[in-house]
DNA sequence: TTGAAAGCGCTACCAC
DNA sequence: GTGGTAGCGCTTTCAA
C-alpha cells in the first residue's frame, strides 16, 4: 500500500472523511460547544488521520485579523535588540499573537520591506531610525515606536537617556574629570542623541565635550577613536567603549588612571571589562511595546485612546573604568 | 469634509476608483506588462489615494504560499541565538520570505505553538531540543533542523562539537592538565552532548572527566558549580565559564594557575575575560538553514532530494584561562 | 446540533 | 489590454 502523502489537508477533506460538513469541522476543531462529543471525536480522528492543521490563511482571512504582529529593528547585533525582541515575543505570545521580525540593516529597500510586513500583521513595532516618519504615519496598521523620537499621534516607549547621561557625567565630575569626549554618532540613533544631549547639558557650565563621530557602533568604531590621555571618554554604547578599552591597552594607556571610559547597555562583557555603564530594561521595553500595540489593535477604532508616551528608567552601573573608588571596587 | 479613514482599502475600492476591474488592479500593482502605462498610472494613483496595500492574506491564499517561514528556538538569551536568527533572517529576505520567530522557553504549550506556527509558514527551522521528534516528523511543512540531532528524512545543519572538544582537551593536556571537569547538562542540548562526548573521547585513555550537571546554561549555573583547585574546567558554554570565573575569583582561586577554565561560543565577554573558548559560525548556521529550507519549499515534491546533513567547522580560540602560554598572551 | 452558502481579498484563467 | 469569474481555506450567519 502506498504511503499516504502528508501534504496539507483541507477542511473539506476532513469533512468528507468524518462524514460531516465543513462548518461542523470548523466548530469541532475550535472546541465549540455546538457539536456533540461524539461528532467532535469523529472529526478529531479524521483530522489526526489526515494530519490536518487549519490554514491560518483561510482563518485569518475569514476572521479579518492576522493574529500576528511585527517588529522592525536595525540589526540584531549585540544583546540589546535580542533582549528587547525576546521581551516582545513573550508578551505577544501572551495574547496569542505570532511575531514577525524584520531587520533593516543591510537592506536597501527597508521601506518597501516594512510596507510589505505591514500587510502581514495586525500591528507593528518600529525600533530606532529604521524608516522615515512618513512611512510610520502612512501605514494602515497601528504602530508603536520603540527607542525612537515620537511621531505625532503614535505611541512611544523609550528608555531614559539624557537624565542618566547627566548623572553619569556628574559621577565622572565627582572623580575629578574635567575634560570630556563623547564617542558615537548622535544623528544616527535617537538614543544616542539623548545621551549626547544629557552629556552636554551636564557640562553646560564647564568645558564643552568633544564629539568623536563614529561610523558604526561596534568594537572597531571604538578602536579607531583617537585617544587623548586625561580625558573622560563617554561612549554611546558598550561595544564602542570596549573598543576604546582595547585601543587604550594597546597604546599603553591605563584605565582609569590615564583615561576614564564609560559605556551604555551593560552587556555581559562590560562586567568582565570592569566597564562603568548604564543598564536599560530591555525586556521591559519590548514587553511594553507589545502590550501597547495589542491595546491599539483591539481598541475601538471609533474612539482611539490618546497617544501614549513612556520613558522607562535606566540605571547607572559603576565599575572600575570611570575612576578610582575609595574602598571597594564594584562588580 | 470628514477625514478619510485610512483603514485598509481593498482591491475592489481601488478598482472602482480607477474605473477598472480588480483583475487590472492586481496586474497593475504587480507591474505586469499586460497593462498600459496609462492604466497602470491611473491604478497607482487610486491606490495611493486610498493607501492601498494588497492584503498578504488574500494574495497568499490565492497563490497557495505564505512567502514566510519560521524559526523555533529555545530562548534568545545570549548572543548565540540572536546571531543565528540574524543570519537566518538575512538569507530568508534574500528570497523574499518573511520570518516568524517562536521562543519555546517558558512556554508550556511549545508543541501547540509549533503546530500553530507551521500553519502560517511554508517551512520551519527548528533549533535544539525545543519539541519532540514526533512533532518534527508530523508537521505538514518542510523542516530543517539546526543544532539538533538528526531525525530520519530531515535536513540537519550543525556546528562541530565533539571534534573541537577533543582538540580543546588535547590543548589542555598540552598545558599539563590531567584532571578534568565538565560543567553543563549533556541531556538538555545536543550541542552540549556533543561537546561532552568529545571530552570523554579525548580522555578515554586518561582519568575520566567529572560531570557537573547544571540546571541552566547561564552565569548563575557556573557560579554554583563546585570548584576544585588543580582541575581543568571545561564548560558547556561561555556563560557558565564566566560564572565559574566569577566564583573562582570570589573563592580566591587564580585562573589559570589554580584552575583552568574554558567556554564555548566566543561571546564578546569571553575576550575581555581572557577566556579560552570555541567560536561557532553562528550566522552561517542560520543562513544555511534558511537556504536549505527554501530549497525544500521550492523543490519538486514528487522527487524530493535526499536529506542533507552538514556539520560546520568550529575553531578553538586560545586565551589566558586555559593555562600559561610561553611568549605572548593571546587576545 | 448540523448543514448550506455567503463572504474575506486576492490571483489566474479564459473570454472578449 | 482588459474584464469576468472561479477558486484558495476558513468562519459565520441563517435555516433546518
Amino acid at each position: 500500500m502506498a504511503m499516504k502523502a502528508l501534504s496539507k489537508a483541507t477542511i473539506y477533506q476532513v469533512a468528507q472523511l468524518a462524514g460531516v460538513s465543513i462548518a461542523t469541522v470548523s466548530r469541532a476543531m475550535r472546541d465549540s460547544d455546538l457539536v456533540t462529543q461524539q461528532t467532535r471525536e469523529r472529526v478529531w480522528a479524521a483530522a489526526r488521520q489526515l494530519r490536518f492543521t487549519p490554514s491560518r490563511l483561510g482563518r485569518s482571512l475569514a476572521e479579518g485579523r492576522h493574529a500576528a504582529n511585527g517588529i522592525v529593528f536595525p540589526d540584531l547585533v549585540g544583546p540589546y535588540y535580542a533582549e528587547v525582541i525576546l521581551g516582545y515575543e513573550a508578551a505577544a505570545a501572551g495574547f496569542g499573537s505570532s511575531v514577525l521580525i524584520l531587520a533593516t540593516s543591510g537592506r536597501d529597500d527597508a521601506e518597501a520591506a516594512v510596507r510589505e510586513l505591514a500587510g502581514r500583521v495586525d500591528g507593528l513595532t518600529v525600533m530606532g531610525q529604521t524608516v522615515p516618519d512618513e512611512v510610520i504615519t502612512s501605514l494602515a496598521v497601528p504602530v508603536v515606536l520603540l527607542a525612537r523620537d515620537p511621531v505625532p499621534g503614535v505611541d512611544t516607549v523609550r528608555a531614559r537617556n539624557a537624565g542618566t547621561a547627566k548623572q553619569l557625567v556628574e559621577h565622572l565630575l565627582g572623580h575629578g574629570h574635567r575634560r570630556f569626549t563623547f564617542v558615537g554618532d548622535p544623528d544616527v540613533a535617537p538614543d544616542v542623541r539623548g545621551r549626547w544631549d544629557g552629556v552636554r547639558q551636564a557640562l553646560s557650565k564647564a568645558e564643552p565635550p568633544h564629539l568623536v563621530r563614529t561610523q558604526g557602533f561596534d568594537l572597531e568604531a571604538g578602536e579607531r577613536a583617537p585617544l587623548q590621555p586625561g580625558r573622560a571618554v563617554v561612549c554611546a554604547n558598550d561595544e564602542i567603549a570596549l573598543g576604546v578599552l582595547l585601543a587604550a591597552e594597546k597604546a599603553g594607556l591605563r584605565v582609569p588612571e590615564d583615561l576614564a571610559v564609560t559605556g551604555w547597555d551593560d552587556l555581559l562583557a562590560a562586567r568582565f571589562a570592569g566597564l562603568t555603564t548604564v543598564r536599560q530594561p530591555m525586556r521591559e521595553l519590548g514587553a511594553t511595546a507589545a502590550r501597547w500595540l495589542n491595546r491599539r489593535i483591539t481598541e475601538d477604532t471609533e474612539h482611539p485612546a490618546a497617544p501614549r508616551r513612556r520613558v522607562l528608567p535606566t540605571r547607572l552601573v559603576v565599575r572600575r573604568s570611570c575612576g578610582i573608588h575609595s574602598p571597594e571596587v564594584h562588580r
